[in-house]
DNA sequence: ACCTGAACACCGTTCAAGT
DNA sequence: ACCTGAACACCGTTCAAGT
């Protein structure tokens, strides 16, 4: 699974492929459906091949549930960032493996520890868990299918298009940015 | 564009080839290439046709910022709720068109006009749009390439994920936990 | 048990040719 | 200007066959 967490790196989504898979591995391109059903099982693995990249959270003394979501979802957009073509793949595939499933587990147990109700704080993590993958989709998503033609020059936002010239002005700052979105998600939750 | 969208919501964005595309128009498949240049086109014209779809906000007499981006983004959920095959698309192809940005434009110039900031508004509609793309996803977003796998079956989850099962006891209202999100991140945005 | 290789039914895209 | 059809270089997947 390293190697094809490699290949799709390197090539993206689309250049993942049956063949090229079996090549890397220095195999003849079918023995990997000895293996594997077929291309989205391999998708699956390298989602949950990411998420294991996140990793997992040891709860600190004084963690608050807002400390533990900020923490997790901040972890999971720089391990998005380093893999950025598996982002579609992540946001889209639902790995329900039992190794997800128990880290999810996990996460719920300690928020509930910290005095969340678990309904309470499934609904918190699902929402920060869509906001995150969301944000990265745009942030740094490889678009699916063929490239994106050439936008707009920025001169031509400018005169055309005033108010989003306007908020555009000072500068666009993605980390800031999904930061704050993040914190007012927390800030906000009728939870606390 | 209407009918490349039909094809897509009848047999998902795999099921939309050229050759498919062109057979439906009763033409030879490749007499698309004649006004499109490559799929990534036919792509993005489907993402604008779902965006027309939602339309725009006319801004009554006492809306307050968070009721126009709450109810733009409520009114976009409802669309792709339409065209679930849709979203991963809409999520991933950053359409630059003249149309798309005219309508970004008018947004933030309703959002400066009930009293934001161009900056503050067009940070928020970012992160209430990347929240929304992201719910969606998961909500009903249909995985790209094959099919995912068999999941986990009830029993099992029940036992095994203690702290999930007790999370989802209450059951899962995707309708009340998308505006339970939205809420708060409307409710926690450092910017009234 | 594990791998091979031919074959099937497709793709997107190019391009010379037609009207 | 607009459309056709053959061709190219690929795909994912199946399956009989090898070791």
């Amino acid at each position: 699974m390293r190697t094809a967490l490699a290949v799709i790196d390197r090539d993206g989504v689309a250049g993942l492929t049956m063949r090229k898979f079996g090549a890397e591995l220095g195999v003849d391109p079918m023995a990997v459906y000895y293996y594997l059903p077929d291309k989205g099982a391999l998708f699956d693995a390298v989602v949950e091949a990411v998420h294991d990249e996140v990793g997992e959270l040891l709860v600190e003394e004084g963690a608050t549930w807002q400390s533990l979501v900020w923490e997790t979802f901040q972890r999971t957009r720089r391990v998005l960032l380093r893999h950025p073509h598996t982002i579609p793949l992540v946001g889209t595939r639902p790995v329900l493996s039992p190794r997800m499933l128990a880290r999810a587990d996990r996460l719920i147990a300690a928020l509930v520890e910290v005095g969340l109700t678990a309904a309470t704080a499934l609904n918190i993590v699902a929402c920060a868990r869509s906001y995150t993958v969301g944000y990265l989709l745009v942030e740094a998503g490889v678009p699916a299918g063929p490239p994106v033609g050439a936008g707009v020059a920025d001169a031509d936002v400018m005169v055309a298009y005033p108010s989003l010239a306007a908020g555009m002005a000072q500068g666009y700052d993605p980390d800031r940015q999904f930061g704050m979105g993040l914190r007012a998600l927390l800030d906000g939750f009728p939870a606390g």
